[in-house]
Parts: structure tokens; C-alpha cells; sequence
DNA sequence: TAAAATAGCGTACACTTGTAAGCTGAAAGT
DNA sequence: ACTTTCAGCTTACAAGTGTACGCTATTTTA
């Protein structure tokens, strides 16, 4: 239980402690799976807060990681098999993330207010509450990790599969055009996310005005399309 | 000059050769400027063709680049200070690369052929014949290190001015909204070729025609925005 | 209450990395 | 013909990496 180290010329007394141990005065000692799923909550909290502005998936190390979470970088291996295996974790969780955006963006809709400027003003919320998690699946998106790049495409694609269905629901266009809109659109905010992600507030603001009608060029160039489709007919 | 050297359990005998030396008989002997460019060459090269699907300019390392360029590590420091130095080089290269393009789209375009579409097909060929370095401006403009980012931003810029431009002279669009709609073109033609990167020459195909209807939207969308401003007026 | 399982730890090892220091042979300058 | 310059080399070192191995204290199970 206690040990004592010499080390660096100091003798250290060293004893073990519970790690996230609750700070409550009557300490309800945890399960052993309770306590396994803190830690582990713990290494991917300490990832992702890793995962500033000049840190990579690919340049985080194991033993960074067991660091920043307060273990011993063999105890990672108790939790995941490989760095990899956190990284595709951490990928899951910003998935996890932006559906709720999605679905956050869809009741906003439902009370009123624009589509366009409603979806991007939520975005741009998001990207800045959620910094480290959009920066996340943005570098990972074309990132060296062909796994990771796959993973992050996955959730993308969710995206635009509820706006071509949303676009098909909302103003009757055909399949095809409404699906080439959804993804032009995604493309589009996604950029601008780029952009705002380490911008100012008043930035941020010129950026979402920006894509706002860019949008809307892409709407009307989509809608033009079929009106003059339909007319050859 | 010759060295006899004892190295897991094997005898060698070493000698230094000029690397680079030319293969003709008759050796011309180079100068020594002009010995000094063609190894710093022979690392640049180098160190683009380490930069495949599965690495970044953040994760290969001096050493390797130094292997793959014939010399020993320390040599490096006689051509760049730092491995920074050699990514700022590379970008700037790939921006280079990527303006010859501009003037190669352009010229073909003067030739006859849609402005769209003989745009697409010309990047479309780019990134098919300098696949790492396309990859490489795709990657830093996301990656980890502020001044690649800030590198790979000023030769994007680059090409929404010139597009801008361009698109004023040929359609008379006010410069507010020829910007708009040339930001949301040069985005959407970059998304696409990261999406082309590693495709297969039918689905390249695929990108392009998809991107090229995108971009349609996009300038039919713009043409009409401002139709209807000149209506209200 | 005794036995089994296991989260976390310390130690250890073989690698790789960046870079400092100093040498050398050939080219360039005088 | 001499000195100077310098591209490239070898050697060396401290720091960091992933991970194998075995121990331990505590929880869980029997």
C-alpha cells in the first residue's frame, strides 16, 4: 500500500488512491464496473482534451493520453486494445455529437424561423461549444487514418441523407436534384465550419452570413433546374 | 575515403560516393552549387513521396526523409533549418503546382468548351497526376501546424481572386456576389477532389459530373439572386 | 470465509527521434 | 600552391515511444 522512492534525490512516500474517487463526505465506494467505466470515461475525456488546435489523432501518444487521464500508460491496455481503438471511440462520440445537433437543428426548425439561417446559426453554435469535437472529425476527415477517414464519412453521410430526405419532403424536388443539393449544402457548412473554428465571434457572424447565401444560390440554382427541366418537357 | 566497418556480426567495407553523381562515362564534375541543389531536390522529392495516403507532413520525421533521400541525418540541417522549413517549401511548391493549373484551365477554356466542365476535368487531371500533392494541400489546410494552415489558405485565395475575376468579366455579377458564388465553387471543387483522391477512375467520373451540376446550381442560383435584386429596385 | 478475477501499477527493453560536436575531402578562392 | 570554405559524414546522447511481464490490493464469486 505505501512505498518509499528514492528518486531525483528525494525520497517520495507513495501510497495509492482511488482515482475519481466521489469527493462526497460518505464515500459510496463503487463497483468495479462503475469504476472501470469512469476510468475509461476519463482516458476519452483526457483525449479529446488533447485534441487542441495543433494535436492530431495520429500525434497523441498512449502514454500522453494515460497522463492527461491520470494512469499508468500499461493501463491503458485494460481499456483499449490500441491507440486506434480510442481514436475510432473518439470518432463515435463526435458522431454521437452531431446527430444531437441534427436533431437540435430539427426542433428549432419545427418552432419557427428559417431553414438555412436556423441550420447554420445551430452549426456555428455547435462548433463553438463543441470546439475539440469538430476539430476532431474535420482533421480526421482527411486524415492519415484510412479507418478514421472511413468513420468520419459514415456520420457525414447521415447528414446528408436527412437533408436530401427533408429537401424531398419539404419542396417536392426529385431525388436525384434534391441529393446533389443535400450534399453541396454539407459541403458548403462544413467548409464554413472550417473557417469559423478558430475565428472571433464577429467572424464568426461574416461567416455564417456568407454561407447563409451561398446556400441560398445553391436552393434557387436547384429549384431553376427543375423548373427548366419540366419546361422542356 | 575507405572504411572497414564491424556491424551485426558482418564485416563492410564503405566508401563515400557523390550521390547524384550523373551516369554518364564521362563525369562531368558538378559545381558545388550545383551539387547543393540537386540533393536539396533529392530531399524535397523525398520527402513528397513519403507523403502517401497514410502519412502528413507532421508525422514523418527528419530522419526518414533523410533515409529516403540518400544522406545522413545531420546533412539535413547543411539545406533547411528545421523540418518546418522543408513543409513550408513543399507547400509552396504545391502551390506552384497548383497556379500552372489555373493557367492551364484557362488556356483550354479560351480553346472552346464550357467553363464549367472544362474546369472540372483539368483539376480532375491534377489531382490524378500529382496525387500527393494535391493530398498534401488538402491535408495541411485542416492539419496541426498554423503556418501550413496559413500556406495552404493563400493559395486557395489565390484561386478565388482569379476566379472572381473572371467571373465579373464574363457575367457583369456585382463583385459581392461574383465572390460568393466563386468561395462556394472553389469549395465544392476541392471537396470533390478529396473525394477523388483515391477513386477509381469511374467513380472520378462520378465526382466530376455530380460536382459539375453543383457547381451549375451554384451559378444559376447566383445569375437569379441577382435578377430578382434588379427586379425589386 | 476462501478462492478467483482483474484494474492498475512498476520495471524493463528495444526502438526511434532531434540534434550537438567535431572530422574530412573536395571545391573555391587567393 | 596555399588556404579557406563547406556539404556530408560519424559518433553520441538525452528524451520519448509502445508494450511485455509479473505483482498487488481489492472486488467478485463460490
Amino acid at each position: 500500500m505505501f512505498k518509499l522512492t528514492y528518486i531525483y534525490g528525494v525520497y517520495l512516500l507513495t501510497f495509492r488512491v482511488r482515482i475519481n474517487s466521489t469527493s462526497t463526505i460518505k464515500e459510496s465506494p463503487l463497483s468495479r464496473q462503475e469504476q472501470k467505466l469512469r476510468t475509461r470515461r476519463a482516458i476519452i475525456e483526457a483525449a479529446f482534451s488533447l485534441l487542441d488546435e495543433r494535436r492530431s489523432l495520429s500525434s497523441i501518444s498512449l502514454r500522453e493520453v494515460a497522463r492527461a487521464a491520470g494512469i499508468a500508460p500499461t493501463s491503458f491496455y485494460r481499456h483499449f486494445k490500441d491507440i486506434d481503438e480510442l481514436g475510432l471511440t473518439l470518432v463515435d462520440e463526435a458522431g454521437l455529437a452531431l446527430r444531437q445537433l441534427m436533431r437540435q437543428a430539427r426542433l428549432r426548425i419545427a418552432s419557427g424561423g428559417g431553414v438555412i439561417s436556423t441550420s447554420v446559426d445551430t452549426f456555428m453554435e455547435f462548433i463553438t461549444a463543441n470546439n475539440n469535437v469538430f476539430r476532431l472529425l474535420l482533421r480526421e476527415h482527411t486524415g492519415t487514418s484510412t479507418a478514421f477517414r472511413a468513420a468520419v464519412l459514415r456520420e457525414i453521410q447521415h447528414f446528408n441523407v436527412e437533408l436530401t430526405d427533408y429537401t424531398i419532403a419539404s419542396t417536392g424536388l426529385p431525388y436525384k436534384i434534391a441529393n446533389l443539393q443535400a450534399e453541396a449544402m454539407v459541403k458548403l457548412v462544413f467548409s464554413a465550419g472550417a473557417e469559423a473554428l478558430d475565428a472571433t465571434d464577429s467572424q464568426k457572424k461574416k461567416v455564417a452570413d456568407r454561407v447563409k447565401l451561398q446556400l441560398r444560390f445553391v436552393a434557387n440554382g436547384a429549384h431553376h433546374a427543375v423548373k427548366k427541366r419540366q419546361l422542356t418537357k
